[in-house]
DNA sequence: TCCTTTAGTGAAACCGTTTGCCCTTATCTT
DNA sequence: AAGATAAGGGCAAACGGTTTCACTAAAGGA
């Protein structure tokens, strides 16, 4: 049987009331009793029970990570990986514990959030990604529980959220491309239901347009975020007539595919086709040639959404405003992207 | 002020005892009972209050993993990402919830397990791979609460793993370049304090041995599990006056490294070095050429460690025996060992 | 017909903390 | 010197469940 804070008081010869002060650094404790009840407390090897405690405070000191439904491919993903691990590091940092949460199911995702959220298990909870119309959104909106987005949501601008500017960043991307001297440039983009493929294709638009360049809709592929998309959609660009020199790819996994399949069928990267990509995963420097792509701080992500739902847990109430906060990001050149060499 | 048993048992004319036993299907609950409550908890939205469940059952249906002190780069890694993958999908579909929790320093860490498990946050804990003489394992032995050890402990054989039989996959991985081929083989190791490095080379030796064939001191470097070691072994061993035809490597992220600065120095993969490593990342099919790798089965690994410690909570104190349970590997046979090109 | 089972439920204690309120002393005020 | 104030602690009631025990009513046994 686990050292009670009563086995505490009695062999201090306190109430349970001054050992729980002592513990909370109640003012009204003398140094004295303070010091001695900390002696037992060393001595006896006392731990405070955590759900004990939670009980009476109604707080739990724990937020959630939600992964996404279609989790199981997508947690391969390195760029849930850098982001969990911001949002770990900083939980820790402010003394929260952080709990993994998938379903396998849009079912099973729903009740494990009302499981944690209405059982009183965590106080708050991150959702990795923002898909249209989401029903955990709705749910947590619904029952006031705290939470941050990362990405943006069309349909509830007003949450908390930690974003990229992923507009501007597609913009940067093909500009840069245009700066190596391309002016034939397609596009691979994601799922057209999720907010950062929107965004992304029209950033690459405007730099388009902005430098009077043609684009051609068939340069314009969608897919998914994983490698095999990018496999596919390079094998159609590649079969076309008048084929671009470079790629905008919306995602550093697609650029995998994509380089997988140029290597297979002979072609150099960046001579034949010129890539950037988004989001930087730790492994983008690692493929054979080494990616540019728009560095969006995954990690400082994470940590930032962490940061902000803990604030906003803190603050829950007390007129608390949900913010938009926007991480910048920057374009790493890379050998992908090396130089120009436009064919007619 | 959320809906309780008590506001549950009044609307429904019972007593709290009653509602509770509903909630547990004990068995002594008439059917129309049984019913009538459920509906009025449908009706009200009722949702158990899990820290209080937890606090009076002692348990708390959830366990941690701990990721290892130099989390901070080795969590990039998607070894982990698999890992807890397979972890987080089984504990769910037990009914477990899982903690993450990462230390930046040794004492951190202890803390933070001592805080999870004494202050019985967590039923058990998940670690995620073997230091020698680590603390964490003392502290979780001493103390008597159930943990899995992913990989194998040279001083307690006797506590629950879930391991790959290393030397055995080492062999396998060593006989394979030998079948294609090779006659002079290299060996690019990790950290010789971990257990996994030692077991890999070992059946490295065992299979050249087998074969009659030379082993040089020189061929066998060690580094740490990062694609950085993978690069600086590649460049000491290419510049042996007598180098190897092939390297087996004790990692994926290594054989990145080594594969990147092949292609820096123009070298051709497989026909200027033969490569295979070790643990089949979901990434290794995508690199360039695709690498051959043992697929020890991580996801595998994780979920099995979840399931075995969940067992072992579950049956703490009958008599519970623990188990070393291997999973088994197998080699995936990919470009990067295509063909051997024997060189003189 | 009377006694023992058995099924179904309620009462109350308890899990380990926190906290509002009250009660002592010791220290000031005037 | 006596009432007021302040400082330091203790009591007991929550928090939201679970579970032992006791109780009632119906059923079964002799």
């Amino acid at each position: 049987m686990a050292v009670t804070i009563k086995d505490v008081a009695k062999m201090a010869g306190v109430s349970p009331s001054t050992v729980s002060r002592v513990l909370s650094n109640h003012p009204r404790i003398s140094a004295e009793t303070s010091r001695k009840v900390k002696d037992v407390m060393e001595e006896l090897g006392y731990h405070p029970n955590i759900m004990a405690k939670s009980l009476v405070s109604k707080t739990t000191n724990t937020i959630c990570v939600l992964l996404p439904k279609p989790a199981e491919e997508l947690f391969s993903n390195l760029f849930f990986m850098e982001l969990i691990r911001g949002i770990v590091a900083q939980a820790n940092r402010a003394g929260y514990d952080v709990l993994l949460s998938s379903g396998s199911s849009e079912k099973e995702e729903l009740g494990a959030v009302s499981r944690l959220l209405n059982g009183r298990r965590v106080d708050g909870a991150i959702l990795l990604y923002s898909r249209k119309d989401d029903p955990v959104v709705d749910f947590l909106l619904e029952h006031g529980y705290p939470f941050t987005l990362i990405g943006r949501s069309e349909e509830h601008p007003d949450i908390l959220t930690v974003d990229t500017d992923n507009v501007q960043a597609a913009y940067d991307a093909t500009k840069h491309l245009i700066t190596m001297g391309h002016e034939r440039i397609g596009f691979v983009s994601g799922p057209p239901n999720l907010v950062v493929s929107q965004d992304r294709l029209l950033g690459y638009r405007l730099a388009m347009a902005d430098s009077e360049l043609e684009v051609r809709p068939e340069w314009i592929v969608e897919g998914e975020f994983l490698q095999e998309s990018g496999y596919r959609a390079m094998s159609f660009i590649m079969n076309l007539p008048a084929r671009p020199t470079a790629l905008v790819v919306v995602d550093d996994m697609v650029s995998f595919g994509v380089l997988r399949g140029l290597h297979e069928l002979k072609y150099k990267v960046p001579d034949d086709l010129g890539i950037v990509s988004f989001n930087n995963i730790p492994l983008s420097e690692l493929s054979t040639p080494p990616i540019s792509s728009i560095d969006i701080g995954i990690y400082h992500l994470g940590y930032t959404a962490s940061q902000l739902l803990i604030q906003a847990i803190q603050n829950d109430g007390a007129g608390y405003q949900p913010v938009r906060q926007v991480i910048p990001h920057r374009l790493i050149v890379r050998e992908s992207s090396a130089f120009a060499v436009p064919r007619k």
